[in-house]
DNA sequence: CTGACTTTGTACACCCCCTTTCCTAACCCC
DNA sequence: GGGGTTAGGAAAGGGGGTGTACAAAGTCAG
């Protein structure tokens, strides 16, 4: 890829505005600091967020004896993001003001028989337009609309290139989208958008090297490498839930294997559960969540089978995660999806530990193991995310092309 | 990390010079539609690389009835670099000129009992000061010298941070090397000295992101991610040789069980012959290199207890590839190092079976398996590369820090 | 309440980078 | 030797970031 210096404003224009999303109400000058730009860099680029309205100034702050600092923040009213999370059985969506609050969810059951593409793309048009009503904002203040859907996915043409759930195959999804949705598309899978909501949110942020570990039903790794994410050559990069972790182990729904996913997602955990106590209460046949959550309740309480499942699905954990150490050397390593957020703290401790067994002394100690900070559902915060990010990448080429607009007061008469 | 307009002019630099070596009689005009810059900036480029010596003007080409094209190649007498592979029982030096030609080798043994530091530099200062006097070049030409140790290793402070083979810690390696080396040093480890080969002059030219895979006594990944050698936080990325392979496999002497190493290292090779025939005659016990021969002569001749051991350690490499490809998606894993080269195609013909059977179609239909073209040490070739890369570094920044020549016409008088 | 001091933020000149355009140099052929 | 053609250099232009001068907008002392 030919890198220009373009590149380099587009980075720093996200890189102020995730600051400034970060510490609302702040300064040029504390922004020059955080970003390590010059004020003049700054005070540019804090003035296109303006002229774009995403954010606002809204007021002034002592400074010791000079001119006071003027103070921007997030235009709450500026516009609206929305993120479509797209999984096996549900679709989530959530709109989102520009600081990344939401102001509307809505979800749609997707039965099983249900998945056929076209069935699939009424149920987004339909909660979109729910999400865009229940917030009462207008048409033309939606930036944009990020949709993730599980699998392989080629973002530049739109195609769902193979949804595991579901048996698609090149499924042209945002055409099939766009018939329904006026608002610019933006498409990638979860695991992509998990990493950039940690990226611009989450426990990524200012980090050049972060994996983000996606523990739900499927397993992958979102690979924040170079201070960006990385895609790989066909945009499938991070299938970590498929690489091997027992050879010749437990046999996965990709054919092969041992592969990680079939020890430490849901459904590999709730085989640990049933291989060491077949017939536990906590095990809820056919339902993950409510296995998942008796679990967390089992550690809670200190139910002594509860707390065994978790420290053996922590070990195969540790095991895998401490590979993606070695092998990348990240910064940190974020645990994120509902899995992880569920069993949260004490899975986090036994992982940190069994890591601590498995990885290279140098490695691990420049890595520090997090559960995500993202409150809400990550998969909407990221995809989102890509729609703010497909919206701020627009700034730079000039659309008509007219001369510059010249509304700064050009030469006040005498 | 920041990004400045002056990296691109950097790698610009980097590009047009691999260019020019690769393609050595070329063009401006190749050059400009290889790398996809501008005849401007090409030609500006080859300037700068004809001012520094690096290439001469060496005639001219006919253009189809127009002004015949300036030929550009590499000038072979405008400086030599020096690359050291030093590794547990040998080091390694050779010398080239700017086209990456060996014009003098050296190679010391190492001892067992002789690894203090100390020892260790004497035998390298030895041999970089018999490479010199072999190839008879001056000391001003002597652009650098690249040395790759093995373990962790600090490249900006020079220090050898852990090498496993002798126990360093932290030895300050480089200051010691200064002590008896007049050229400018620098430091790194063989994975990424590969990795950086491969990119300037193997398989991995041109790509985006490639995996060198290093198949040594030790094993390890060199990676290339996004155009560039993926270093992670504390460069030490690239430990896929203590990636787990198998879930309480086989004793490594990093501590941990199933590592990859143990598998696909010589040694664990060699193990992969003993437990398959304990008294195999291809079996040299003690000796890996001899074994690795003999193993590659055996499957030449057709005999099947080499084909099986060869098969067998290609069943562990491919699924150890395959999660590479899986998790990184790169567009080519070269296999490097002297057990690939002995083992050759052969190995390669098994590795790319057993990695179709373990990779995900979409990341695999991506990625090529390529056994390495570079027909030297690899290590050699990349340690020297850094030199020209260091060498290259240093033309961007002005010399003699002199003030501005404030040649503005301040404030003209009335 | 005025003037000195301090700090912010903008306008502008400047440097680096790449590209486009124009023009001259250097060849071919007729 | 002129016309056609192609190579390559020089200059202009646009994008980006930084340093500096200066106006704006406060505080504080007298």
């Amino acid at each position: 890829m030919k890198r220009t210096s373009r590149d380099i404003r587009t980075a720093n224009r996200y890189e102020v505005l995730r600051q400034i999303i970060a510490a609302s109400p702040t300064s040029r000058q504390e922004l020059a600091v955080a970003t390590g730009l010059s004020l003049a860099t700054v005070a540019t680029l804090v003035g296109e967020l303006l002229d774009l309205r995403m954010i606002t100034e809204v007021g002034f702050e002592d400074s010791a004896g000079g001119r006071p600092r003027g103070l921007v923040a997030v235009d709450s009213a500026g516009g609206a993001l929305i993120g479509v999370d797209i999984a096996e059985t549900y679709v989530h969506v959530e709109l989102f003001d520009l600081a990344l609050n939401v102001l509307a969810r809505a979800e749609e059951d997707v039965r099983p028989g249900e998945s056929l593409p076209e069935q699939v793309v009424g149920h987004v048009a339909a909660a979109v337009g729910s999400v865009v009503a229940q917030a009462g904002v207008e048409a033309a203040r939606v930036l944009g609309v990020g949709v993730s859907v599980p699998g392989q996915v080629d973002r530049d043409t739109g195609l769902s290139e193979y949804a595991p759930n579901w048996d698609w195959h090149d499924v042209p999804l945002l055409d099939l989208l766009a018939e329904h949705i006026a608002y610019p598309l933006y498409l990638d899978n979860p695991l992509r958008a998990c990493a950039v909501a940690e990226l611009w949110f989450g426990a990524a942020r200012g980090h050049e090297d972060a994996v983000v570990v996606n523990l739900g039903t499927g397993v992958g790794a979102g690979l924040v490498l170079g201070g960006g994410l990385h895609r790989g050559v066909s945009n499938s990069a991070g299938e970590w839930g498929h690489t091997t972790l027992v050879l010749d182990g437990r046999l996965c729904h990709c054919g092969n294997h041992g592969c990680v996913e079939t020890y430490v997602g849901a459904p590999g955990i709730m085989l640990n559960l049933r291989e060491l106590s077949p017939r536990s209460p906590l095990l809820h046949p056919g339902d993950q969540t409510a296995t998942i959550d008796a679990l967390a309740r089992g550690v809670q309480a200190g139910d002594p089978v509860a707390v065994k499942v978790v420290r053996d699905t922590a070990r195969y954990l540790g095991a895998a995660v401490a590979d993606l150490v070695n092998l990348l050397n990240p910064e940190v390593v974020v645990l994120s999806s509902w899995v992880a957020s569920r069993l949260g703290e004490p899975l986090v401790l036994e992982v940190r530990e069994a890591v601590a067994r498995h990885a290279l002394r140098r490695p691990l100690a420049a890595t520090e193991i997090v559960l995500s900070p993202i409150p809400t559902d990550p998969v909407c915060l990221g995809a989102a995310t890509f729609a703010l990010e497909g919206a701020l990448q627009s700034v730079g080429q000039r659309g008509p092309r007219r001369a510059a607009p010249a509304k700064g007061r050009t030469a006040p008469p005498s």
